[in-house]
Order: C-alpha cells, then sequence, then structure tokens
DNA sequence: CAGTGGTCTAGACCACCGC
DNA sequence: CGGTGGTCTAGACCACTGC
C-alpha cells in the first residue's frame, strides 16, 4: 500500500518533469495544493517535504515554493552503497573474471578499531581481484568478525556478492559506511598491482560497514581503478 | 523561536548521551512519550523522525523505536560543503601564507559545460596556492561566470574565503556542489607542485558548485595533499 | 495589511508485529 | 488479540514576507 503523500510527490514530480511545472514556477499556496489533491493540507506538505529533501523545491518563508533547476543525478555517486559488481555495472563494463581467497586469520590493529574486536581474535579474510576484459580493474580485502560470519562460511562457501551473503546467510543488512578516501603511496603494493599503464591511476576506500543497528560488520580496502570507475559526491552545507 | 519538536529532540538526544537511554533501549510508546513532554502525538513524532535521520534511532513498525550504537561523527566528511580555509583549520593546521592570482579569460569546453556557459564567454579565473609553514598543501582553480560575478571584482578585491565574498558582495549562497573524486595522473603539472615528498600523495575534486537555486556557479579544480587532509565519506543504501 | 509557509493539536483509521 | 508505528484529517495559531 503506497500512501497518499507519496502518490502526490510522485504527481508533482511528472509535472516538474513534463514541464508543467518549470523551472522557476511558483507552485499555488498549499491550501490551493492541497484543495486540488482533495487532501489536508499536512499530508500536501509531506509531499512537498520530500520533494525540497530531494533538492527539486525551495521554499520561502511568507512568499511560497518555488520548482528550481533539478541537478542531473549522476549514476555513480558515491555516497550511494553498492557492492563492487554493482559498480563494475554500473560503469559499462562486463565482469569477466573473478579470483579470490578466502582464510582465517588473526586480528589486525587497524581492523580491531574499526570492528570493534580485539588485536588477534579470529576474523575472516577475503581477497578478491576482479576482471574486465582479462584486465584487472579491483582489488578488494574484505575482513569480517568470525563470530558473526564464522559458521555461514562453513555452511555455505561465498559466492557472488558478500552483501547478499549476508542478508540471505546471517541475515545481516548492511546499510551504511563510513569511508576514508585515499590516494595510495606509490610503493603500495596493491596499488601497484593495477597500475597497468600511466593512465592507470588507483583511488583506495577504507571503509567500515554498519548494519542497521549501526554495528560494525565488515571492514574493508577497496582498490578501484580511476582510469575505470569514477567517483562522484553530493556535497551540500 | 525554536519550535518544540526541536527542543524534544534536542532533550532526546541529551538522553542519548547521557545514558539514561542506553544503546538498544527500547523507547516508551508514542502516545506515553507525547504525553510525558506534553505534546501532540505528531509533534513527538517529528522529533522521533530528525532522530532517525541523524542516524541514531531504529524504528520498527509494530514493536517499537530503539536507540541504536552513534557513528562518531568525523571531523573533516567530505559531504559537508567547506571552504578551503575551513578543511585546513579543520586539519589543525596554521595557513601561512596564500599565493593569488586572479584574471579573466575565455571560457574553455570543461567549464562550459559545467556552468552552463558557452565556449568563450568570459569567465573570472582564481588560481590560490595554501601553505602551513611554508609547505603548499593545496592548490585551487576556481572559475566564475563574468556575467555574474565581474562587477562585484571591480568593486572590491578578492580577499579571505571566495565564499563569503561571493554572499556579501553577490548575495549568493552557494549550498551544494557536485564533486568528482578523482587521483590526477603522474604527468599532472597541478599536482607535481604538492608532490613535495614520497609520501605526499594528491587528490582532486573537481566541483561544481550551485547556488540556492541550483544554479551552477563555480566550477573549482582542487587539489589536496593527501598526506595533510583526510577525506570522509558517509555512504548509505 | 493579506497571503504565505511553519508549527501544533486531538482524534481517527490502518498495517504490522508478537503473543 | 492488543500494542506498536504509519498515515491522515480539519482546524488553529504564529512568524515571515511583500505591498
Amino acid at each position: 500500500m503506497i500512501p497518499n503523500y507519496i502518490l502526490i510527490k510522485d504527481k508533482l514530480d511528472r509535472m516538474m518533469v513534463s514541464g508543467e511545472l518549470p523551472v522557476g514556477a511558483k507552485l499555488p499556496s498549499e491550501p490551493e495544493l492541497a484543495a486540488s489533491f482533495g487532501v489536508s493540507r499536512e499530508t500536501l506538505r509531506a509531499a512537498l517535504k520530500q520533494l525540497e529533501q530531494e533538492g527539486k523545491l525551495r521554499c520561502r518563508n511568507g512568499v511560497g515554493r518555488f520548482v528550481i533547476r533539478p541537478l542531473h543525478s549522476i549514476p555513480s555517486s558515491i555516497d550511494k552503497l553498492g557492492s563492487t559488481s554493482e559498480m563494475i555495472h554500473a560503469s559499462g563494463l562486463q565482469e569477466t573474471e573473478v579470483q579470490e581467497s578466502v582464510r582465517i586469520d588473526r586480528c589486525q590493529q587497524e581492523w580491531a578499531e574499526n570492528l570493534s574486536l580485539e588485536e588477534g581474535d579470529d576474523v575472516i579474510v577475503i581477497e578478491r581481484v576482479r576482471k574486465a576484459n582479462d584486465d584487472p580493474v579491483s582489488f578488494n580485502i574484505n575482513v569480517l568478525p568470525h563470530g558473526i560470519v564464522g559458521m555461514a562460511f562453513a555452511r555455505r562457501p561465498l559466492q557472488g556478492s558478500l552483501m547478499t551473503f549476508l542478508e540471505e546467510e546471517c541475515s545481516i543488512r548492511l546499510v551504511s559506511a563510513m569511508s576514508e578516501v585515499i590516494v595510495p603511496a606509490a610503493k603500495d603494493l596493491h596499488a601497484k598491482k593495477l597500475r597497468v599503464s600511466p593512465e592507470a591511476t588507483v583511488l583506495l576506500l577504507k571503509q567500515t560497514h554498519f548494519d542497521e543497528d549501526n554495528r560494525p560488520v565488515l571492514f574493508s580496502y577497496d582498490y578501484y581503478r580511476n582510469d575505470v570507475f569514477k567517483f562522484w559526491v553530493r556535497r551540500s552545507r
């Protein structure tokens, strides 16, 4: 069941796309709009609030609401959390090969700090090289607490997206991440493997992923070739 | 005048910090909470919605609301738009020197695309080198349409933050930006100047800044030494 | 001043969940 | 089933804006 304020939001959205509400136009007042949609003012306001949050409306107190120039949405925005497979797909590439290794290891200091573990605790470490047309395009190291996912790995070997594996086998939904954007040092061995040409610069994301309760579940080093992947960020005040 | 729902939000926020509402705790039901604050249910819900958006509460339909582990906020999060001076300050550095040049130039293709101009139109180009302890730490190229800011520059020379200059002299408030995160090529001349040591890797942000109506006002190339500045991004589904 | 959006209320119905 | 949050209403008062 889709609530009414979402339907109204979509309707207004379509009117802005179609040109019925062009950029710069002033919307009718709240009471007028509410009447025209046959809903209460608060319901209408809920719809308008959505559009405001999406950056499509500007509200000026005591004046009115105005349609503003929509920002063309970027496909591979870094704000959106997704699996590497999704990123490769979004870049229009075909994932031709994945080399993978899974092992149990002792927790290092950096992992412990980010996963709320103690140094030396058991962790699962997954390393993956992704190739497109036989060229390596990405290298990932994933570290997970053994206590959370150890049993699941014994039950079924990992295949495909780690995110969906965690959902299906562990009922863990990764919903957010804090990522540090890093230019790896010249001598970084993992980065070196991806620098297949002078143009192939490499970006590193050091990421801590959280579940719905903001518990850290996955720490990862993700190396991406910057000549293959583009990274966009939306910034706001 | 601070609205009631903000006051209630802050009150709940303090209760979570103080430990009165520890992580994992279930909040009283909405009617109970509303009664205890002496407000209507909708007002209380407005407060709760704020906390949910800030990632401090998890709502489970038909069950209740729960306090979740707060994510330690990162000081220099890239999501937050700020001037370079602010970034330097946030990194605990002292800006010791700024070298600056301002000129009128013809618009190049990349600038035209991002600023909704035509190639060859007049633009103002500002270049700045920022130093801390005599070391260069950042290099910026800012491009602005002459039509928007030309007069202001004739009136008063730029000094200090470009953002505040635009606000005070042009009544233009920059509120958002779309930024591409790039690892500059080895041969990039601007990046080279910042690579003062093997550890001094360099990150480039190509940014288009928008005003309150989402009009593009400023296009910039911002080079930062990654051994001096850290870049964090919050990602979510 | 009149019109706008921002806040707030008291009450209602519903979908969802755990028992 | 009873309790939870999600939606919705009709009406009210206020602060802000432009005239």
